[in-house]
RNA sequence: GAACUUGUAGCUCAGUUGGUUAGAGCGCUUCGUUGACAUCGAAGAGGUCAGAGGUUCGAGUCCUCUCAAGUUCACCA
């Protein structure tokens, strides 16, 4: 053996041995594992029974990352976390697996997809949804490999065999199968809402995915009629249908319940005076124009007050963020272009009595504003008709299924369900308790499709396409347009978009109900919904659909999983709604724990960032201080929902840590070969005391490691290692204090107690110590975990 | 406006149901190659555990308040 521990040598040899052995796949581990000793195999069948698994199951689904993006250091984290969780199991005998997976990141994806495509000259409405899905599947596909690679070179004992992706046929199927159930269930409803829009992304989020961000914008005081109001948005201006004043201010009285009549500088309009608690008399000027299409506070008013006014409002910004249903000369401008143009008029105007209506400009007002999570491109509220899922049905009190929510809380109540990570528990209720139906309409190619299909008879003006013509042109209007000229068939081939009115009946059905045996028989055409589901939809059955798609008896075996693992960002996105969907399809819960790991930051405590430079790549880390270094470092002392700072000296460290390990091993196995006379002692006067010593080794490893106290565990290891055991035992047993044989079991053991944490170098060392038949064992990973020795 | 988290050695952080003398890594000082390891070993310096009060035989740990830092949510015409 060499003086030093080459990591870059031995790490894909020792992976290849295990996936050579099939060490990872639980149907042939209890296999492995009777056969690993040889000895034992030798002896009668009776032993084999000691080694048999203990009956329990131990299982994790993978958190699937992007399938097209490279590894970062979160990756790496949440790979250490899981395999060490795992490979504990493995070796305690218990029936144990973790389903990899990737994900396709529907928006993310598509994002990068159509920067891709601007490079080259093109976007996306060049391409019919068809041919634009193939291009970004090959994409994905060309790329698929890198995340599966790069997370085995990080060590990773998952059972590749049952890999899946997201868009998996049989995934797919499952997760619109779990659309269907929800619709029959009543808990999809399609409504028209205001949804937060992205007009850059060209898309629609839910709530969860808004950022807020404070700006300063000029807040325009307006004449309105005999009442000023106060507005940062004039553009919206076209789509008022009402003015709202508090029910107690003593200035408006006068006014509510009568009509108005409002002078614009394009013309002149009557609206109603409404009151509703919500406006506050001490803000502005205690009055507030009701935009209900472009603003959501101004959509509850109008919910509310539908009988008070007359007008039935009208949308006026588009999905591309243009003016529309306004005065032709505002007609096509961008927001940000429109409130220039009307500010610009407002200033020039002056009405009869020689006075403009422009009051005021307070040009330092400052107001938070919903900004797209991706682009930062501010939200744009607007109507569109989107399907729901409805969290918190109550209309069925007896059936409390129906009640997602609800469920969700009952099994963090009863501790089906733990949370591991400082307060998260707390914050999850919280986000439970003020959640919002779900909108799982994604504007978006890249996707699941859903399942919705919509009565085109009798529905030709309501339903509004987009698609490629014959000349490769872009096209949009109803349908009752193109069909005179253009076939259904082609425009389905071809179509790139549809928009249906919500009044336009539709059907839930995997096939064309028209052509489907079991629905509507009327001989109707039907066309199928455009918008895809959002991703976190069917990420949000991850651990039902791996597990339902992979052996039969997958499902049995291991639902409800052991630990779901990951990071606490994405608590809301994603745990959250797996507890939601988890719950409705099987009555339990997906996971009896909840694992979540802080963000790593760099040394120095600052969040990393690409502008920053601060990034750790873990495959450099890899490459210059080996992979057990760097999962050692990420995990040792990390607590569950807490920050940690890493960086260079801490890989350096743990690289000295793998040094020690090896140069250890190297010393017993030459005590061994070359022994002194000290070395032949039987029995030598500390090793009673070693022995006890070594056992709380054992047992403390062990509690931490059931309790999930990772990072605790891997303190005890390290430390017991090096201070004690390198430290001071084996310089004791230079001197003849222990025995030779108390020190090999020593060695054995404490390979066995770090192997989850630094598996490559602790396997290396196994097969020197049987090449000198030091040990029996064939291989590490599958070997049993150390119990009390004597 | 609200919730949550954090405050322990120069730096980055552990500290398990409250229980001897509060720990690790890096850094620092002084020595040291004696059967593995200089990617090492030995010895050492360095802490009023943010502050104040309380519960307790006993508090870094539990409670209250104050201060500071961070994160998230909500609201805003």
């Amino acid at each position: 053996m060499d003086s030093r521990y080459n990591s870059q040598q031995t790490e894909d040899e020792i992976y290849a041995l295990w996936e050579k052995a099939d060490a990872f796949n639980p149907d042939s581990v209890k296999k492995l594992r009777q056969r690993n000793d040889n000895k034992l195999n030798e002896q009668a069948t009776s032993t084999n029974e000691q080694i048999a698994s203990t009956g329990k199951q131990f299982s994790i689904i993978m958190p699937p990352p992007n399938a097209n993006d490279p590894l970062h250091v979160g990756h790496a984290m949440f790979v250490a976390l899981e395999d060490i969780m795992i490979r504990y199991h493995r070796m305690l005998g218990d029936d144990t697996v973790w389903i990899p997976g990737t994900d396709h990141a529907g928006i993310e994806t598509q994002f990068v997809f159509e920067k891709k495509l601007k490079k080259d000259g093109k976007s996306r409405f060049n391409f019919d949804r068809s041919t634009l899905f193939k291009m970004i599947w090959d994409y994905v596909k060309a790329n698929s490999e890198v995340a599966k690679d790069q997370i085995k070179k990080l060590g990773a004992s998952a059972d590749w065999s049952r890999f899946k992706f997201t868009l998996d046929k049989d995934i797919v199927e499952n997760v619109t199968k779990t659309f269907q159930l929800l619709y029959e269930d009543g808990l999809i409803y399609r409504d028209l809402k205001l949804v937060n829009y992205c007009t850059r992304c060209g898309t629609s989020y839910s709530e969860l995915e808004v950022d807020h961000e404070e700006k300063i914008d000029p807040l325009y005081t307006i004449q309105y009629g005999p009442l000023q109001v106060s507005t940062v948005r004039p553009e919206t201006i076209f789509g008022d249908v009402a003015v709202a004043v508090n029910p107690n201010d003593d200035r408006y009285k006068q006014y509510i319940g009568k009509m108005i009549g409002v002078e614009f500088p394009w013309g002149k309009k009557t609206m109603p005076v409404i009151s509703d608690e919500y406006v506050d008399p001490k803000f502005g000027t205690g009055v507030v124009k009701v935009t209900p299409y472009h603003d959501q506070n101004d959509f509850q008013m109008w919910e509310t007050h539908k009988n008070e006014i007359s007008e039935i409002p009208v949308p006026v910004i588009n999905t591309s963020g243009k003016i529309y249903n306004a005065p032709k000369k505002y007609n096509g401008l961008g927001v940000i272009n429109a409130r220039a143009a009307i500010i610009e008029d407002y200033e020039a105007y002056k009405n009869s009595l020689g006075n403009s209506l422009l009051i005021n400009i307070d040009k330092k007002y400052s107001h938070s504003v919903g900004i797209c999570y991706r682009c930062s491109k501010p939200i744009e509220p607007l109507p569109l008709p989107q399907l729901f899922i409805k969290v918190a049905d109550t209309s069925n009190p007896k059936n409390k299924k129906l009640n997602l929510v609800q469920r969700a809380l009952e099994t963090l109540d009863s501790r089906a369900t733990k949370i591991h990570g400082a307060g998260r528990e707390k914050i999850l209720r919280h986000w439970l308790n003020n959640l919002q139906d779900w909108n799982i309409s994604r504007q978006i190619v890249w996707g699941i499709p859903i399942p919705v299909w919509y009565k085109i008879n009798g529905n030709e003006d309501k339903i509004t396409v987009s698609f490629v013509d014959r000349n490769k042109a872009y096209q949009t209007g109803p349908l009752s347009k193109w069909l005179k000229t253009t076939s259904l068939e082609e425009i389905k081939q071809n179509i790139q978009s549809i928009n249906a009115e919500i009044s336009v009946p539709y059907s839930v059905s995997i096939e064309d109900p028209k052509l489907a045996a079991t629905t509507e028989k009327d001989g109707s055409n039907y066309i199928q919904e455009t918008d895809t589901f959002d991703t976190w939809f069917s990420s949000s059955q991850w651990p039902v659909v791996t597990l339902k798609t992979n052996n039969k008896k997958d499902f049995e075996r291991f639902y409800p999983t052991s630990v779901m693992e990951t990071g606490y960002d994405i608590l809301p996105f994603w745990v959250m709604r797996m507890m939601l969907l988890g719950n409705y399809l099987t009555g339990k819960t997906p996971f009896k724990n909840v694992y979540l790991h802080g963000l790593i930051r760099d040394e120095k405590g600052k969040k990393m960032s690409k502008s920053k430079g601060n990034v750790i790549n873990p495959l450099e880390v890899k490459e210059k201080f080996g992979a057990d270094a760097l999962r050692m470092a990420l995990v040792i002392r990390s607590t569950p929902g807490q920050d940690k700072s890493v960086g260079k000296p801490d890989f350096k460290a743990t690289r000295n840590l793998t040094n020690k390990i090896w140069n250890a091993a190297r010393f017993t196995i030459l005590m061994f070969e070359n022994p002194h006379e000290t070395s032949f002692i039987k029995n030598a006067p500390g090793d009673a005391e070693y022995l006890k010593k070594l056992n709380s080794v054992i047992s403390e490893t062990s509690k931490h490691l059931s309790d999930l106290k990772i990072g605790l565990a891997a303190e005890v290891i390290y430390n017991e290692f090096w201070h004690w055991y390198c430290d001071i035992c084996i310089e004791n047993a230079k001197q003849g204090k222990i025995s030779l044989e108390v020190l090999k079991i020593g060695l054995t053991t404490f390979l066995k107690l770090l192997h989850p944490f630094m598996p490559f170098i602790t396997e290396s060392i196994w097969q020197e110590l049987r090449k000198e038949k030091i040990v029996s064992e064939k291989l590490l990973i599958v070997s049993d975990w150390p119990t009390q020795v004597s």
